[in-house]
DNA sequence: TTGGGTAAAACCTCG
DNA sequence: TTTTACCCAA
């Protein structure tokens, strides 16, 4: 039998990729081109074909949920081939106890050695094994019951830091400006050093001075963040060969998805572990090796997370043969799109053509021309709505094929889906609104895994401290400075040493005493039952006698009953995490819970609309899309306007939600938006101006804006002549920053300047008035200096 | 130490 | 409009 048969349902391309066995690969795939099949395909053909060991497979994915997709689809696609060696039929045509036995076989043999996860899942995975060999230039050190520290934790740290650590002014230093700074310096793998060696100003050494304080911090709660959940095995292959060398063997084939979105720290990584810490001009032993990665530039739209897609354009000349693209044999281009019509793809192809960071690339259509887009022009976010809501019950009711899950509405910030869920609760539309606050970020699911995160690392101060008084125990915040002066004064010991010690507590503490010490009791009763039981019994008997469940419960309001609910649910999550989990320990768990996301659990073609932003919906396709608040400053957002290169990767976010459709795409705007409360006049996208008219019909009685004339992007100089205040002023005579003088509220601060050219707002701020937004044109505004 | 009140800031995208 | 941060009385 050949064992094979399934790559005859792939075309050429797709079979080039999937059928490419060692050296580097990369696969430039257009939106829809079958990328997910190429990577599932390729891990099954190199088990199949060549026997390549599971176990020296390494697969890096985008989100937890593909992860899991892939793992399903080459499961299936394993089993279906042993049912037809085995049994001569397909997968399908044997009796569930067959399919059941089959599939749990083909488990045990391949899907669970398969290291299949986002570069921050697997990294975890590998810290999980070896963190404790690694050893910091200061000293400090991580045992392999790390907790990780979400976005708010971090922030928190680096307010800490700012604050009373350094002494600065949190105005200048914004903690969340200057994370922000540390985030990025991580994700180029760059030390505190090392980013101090390249500031220029006292601004950029103070951050990097946060940066080393921060570290150290952080290494005082045995925690990570996001950003050294990667940059940590990084750091690790660079100081330990033996380490390195491990992960090199075990991982012979590596491949990476959404290639276009990794920032240099990933890069890195990718590197390390291809060629053993070979310099890359010096590395070409491909044996029994392959390095394949899967991307399209014009997707790239996480650059605000440090992601470079000149990575992927840098591909050939970095691992691949360097050669033009006729003649190379380490490229291969997926260009026909089998998921949109013509019409749409037109429309994306015209739009994606205004970039100029491009690879050479077209997305071909095979399928019908379909039917035209439509842009609606509404009144306000309001309209927007219903209009939406209108053609979804319309095409529900004519398209008897067409389910709920069909459809999807498409923002670029997560505050535009609320018009839209008024107007779909109204019509008793079932909807899913993914993204916004995540399960795992709720308040209460906070608290009852800030309690696992001591239990499991008694360091996590920062846990200790938001569960310490959570229920009320008479613990404030004196008290807690107290304590914390202690630790301190004692050489910077945790926190928990003092807590543990009912001497100390007693001494320090006075009339708190009790409450604190009732606290410690709690965890070192959970601490001793680590070893022996499962997380669900700890948890479930955590949240009886700690009173957590009591306190939850309140008032007996609606809120108080979702808080009741969301922390039964989270005790289920545990049990499903036990079940499902070779490795079920209470750290295990916590990594999982720290690192899923709200996509996780998104259900595609399930019975209910989707909505969501863009770059949540990357990945995804329905047969209708509405893409809305395609607005001047919203959509184009008015952050990235001055910056050329950052209205491209608007653009190709734009792209991105345009290719998520099959069928149908609407795009909206209105002329009038709420923002920050007050209504603010609103003007069309530029990107409305960069589509093909011919493939659009609108209800707008001009027809879609016209293009934008001067380019859009023009680099405001200072010594432009400024024209006079109400006189058609030009973009170029605001700038955030100045002070202005209104007639009614008197003199103000710019704090944004949203749109370009000649239809701009500001946002001015009026002590004591608060923020205004203003058009130039019709409010006489004058310059106060 | 706790709870309620008011004022100011925030809304860009995410693991 | 909604969320968070800080102040003061009990």
């Amino acid at each position: 039998m050949p064992a094979t048969d399934f790559l005859a349902q792939l075309n050429p391309s797709q079979r080039r990729a999937v059928e490419h066995f060692c050296g580097p690969l990369l696969v430039v795939a257009g939106a829809g081109s079958g990328k997910t099949r190429a990577l599932t395909f390729r891990i099954a053909n190199l088990v199949l074909t060549h026997r390549t060991d599971p176990d020296n497979i390494l697969a890096v994915t985008f989100t937890n949920k593909a992860a899991k997709e892939m793992k399903e689809r080459i499961e299936v696609l394993f089993a279906d081939q042993e049912a037809r060696v085995k049994h001569g039929k397909a997968l399908s045509a044997l009796t569930d106890y067959e399919q059941t036995k089959l599939r749990s076989h083909v488990y045990k043999n391949l899907t669970k050695h398969l290291w299949i996860g986002t570069f921050h899942a697997l990294c975890s995975r590998i810290l999980r094994f070896d963190i404790e060999k690694y050893q910091h230039p200061d000293g400090y050190r991580w045992t392999k019951t790390f907790s990780i520290f979400d976005e708010s934790d971090a922030q928190g740290l680096v307010k800490t830091i700012v604050v009373k650590t350094l002494n600065l002014d949190d105005k200048k230093f914004n903690p969340r400006s200057v994370r922000y700074a540390i985030s990025n310096a991580k994700n180029q793998n760059l030390s505190p050093d090392e980013l101090e060696r390249d500031q220029p100003n006292y601004r950029g050494r103070v951050i990097a001075d946060v940066y080393r304080h921060y570290q150290k911090s952080l290494a005082e709660n045995n925690a990570l963040d996001f950003d050294d959940l990667i940059l940590m095995p990084v750091k690790l292959f660079q100081q330990n060969p033996e380490v390195l060398d491990y992960w090199h063997k075990r991982f012979r084939h590596i491949l990476v998805d959404e290639y276009q979105d990794t920032n240099r720290t990933q890069y890195d990584l990718i590197r390390l572990l291809t060629t053993n810490g070979a310099a890359m001009d010096r590395f070409n032993d491909w044996h029994h090796r392959s390095t394949f990665v899967v991307g399209d530039a014009d997707q790239s739209i996480y650059s605000f997370r440090a992601a470079d897609f000149t990575i992927l354009m840098n591909f050939q000349n970095d691992f691949g043969d360097g050669l033009p693209d006729d003649d190379t044999r380490s490229m291969v281009k997926l260009e026909e799109n089998y998921r949109s019509t013509s019409n749409i793809l037109e429309v994306a192809n015209h739009l994606i053509d205004n970039n100029t960071e491009r690879i050479d690339k077209v997305l071909r259509a095979t399928r019908g021309e379909g039917e035209t887009i439509f842009c609606y022009r509404a009144d306000n976010e309001t309209a927007e709505a219903d209009f939406v809501v209108t053609q979804l019950r319309s095409l529900e009711l004519q398209n008897p094929e067409l389910r709920w899950g069909d459809f999807a509405i498409l923002y670029r910030t997560n505050a535009q889906s609320r018009a839209f869920e008024e107007v779909l609760t109204r019509y008793s539309i079932p909807y899913q609104v993914v993204g916004g606050l995540r399960f795992y970020d709720r308040r209460e699911i906070k608290d009852v895994l800030a309690y696992l995160r001591v239990i499991n690392n008694p360091n996590d101060t920062v846990s200790i401290k938001r569960v310490i008084n959570v229920p009320r125990r008479g613990v404030g915040k004196s008290t807690l400075d107290k304590l914390d002066q202690a630790a301190d004064t004692l050489g910077g010991i945790p926190l928990w040493e003092i807590l543990a010690d009912e001497t100390s507590v007693k001494t320090l503490a006075g009339r708190s005493a009790k409450g604190v010490l009732q606290f410690a009791n709690l965890i070192k009763t959970y601490q001793a039952r680590l070893e022996s039981a499962k997380g669900s019994e700890i948890i479930q008997d955590l949240l009886e006698t700690s009173g957590y469940l009591d306190s939850l419960k309140g008032d007996g309001t609606d809120e108080d009953m979702e808080r009741f609910s969301n922390v039964q649910e989270l005790y289920n999550a545990v049990l499903q995490f036990e079940e499902q989990n070779e490795d079920s320990s209470l750290t295990a768990f916590l990594a999982n819970a720290s690192l899923s996301s709200d996509l996780d659990d998104v259900k595609e073609g399930g019975n209910a609309v989707s909505l969501m932003t863009l770059h949540s919906s990357k990945g995804l396709e329905f047969q209708v899309v509405f893409l809305v608040g395609v607005e001047q400053g919203l959509f184009p957002n008015f952050r990235s306007l001055e910056d050329p290169a950052a209205v491209e990767e608007e653009r190709r976010l734009c792209y991105v939600g345009i290719t998520r459709a099959k069928e149908r795409l609407f795009i909206t705007y209105a002329r009038e938006r709420r923002l920050y409360g007050s209504r603010e006049p609103a003007s069309p996208s530029l990107f409305l101006g960069e589509l093909p008219p011919e493939y659009i019909t609108t209800n707008a009685a001009q027809g879609l804006p016209k293009r934008m004339a001067a380019p859009i992007n023009t680099v405001r100089t200072q010594n432009e002549v400024s024209a006079k205040p109400g006189s058609g002023a030009h973009e170029s005579d605001w700038t955030a920053g100045d002070v202005v003088v209104h007639p009614a509220y008197g003199a103000g601060e710019i704090t944004h300047i949203f749109g370009a050219g000649n239809k701009i707002c500001l946002a001015v701020k009026f002590p004591g008035q608060g923020r205004k937004i203003l058009d130039p044109k019709l409010t006489k505004l004058q310059r106060a200096e």
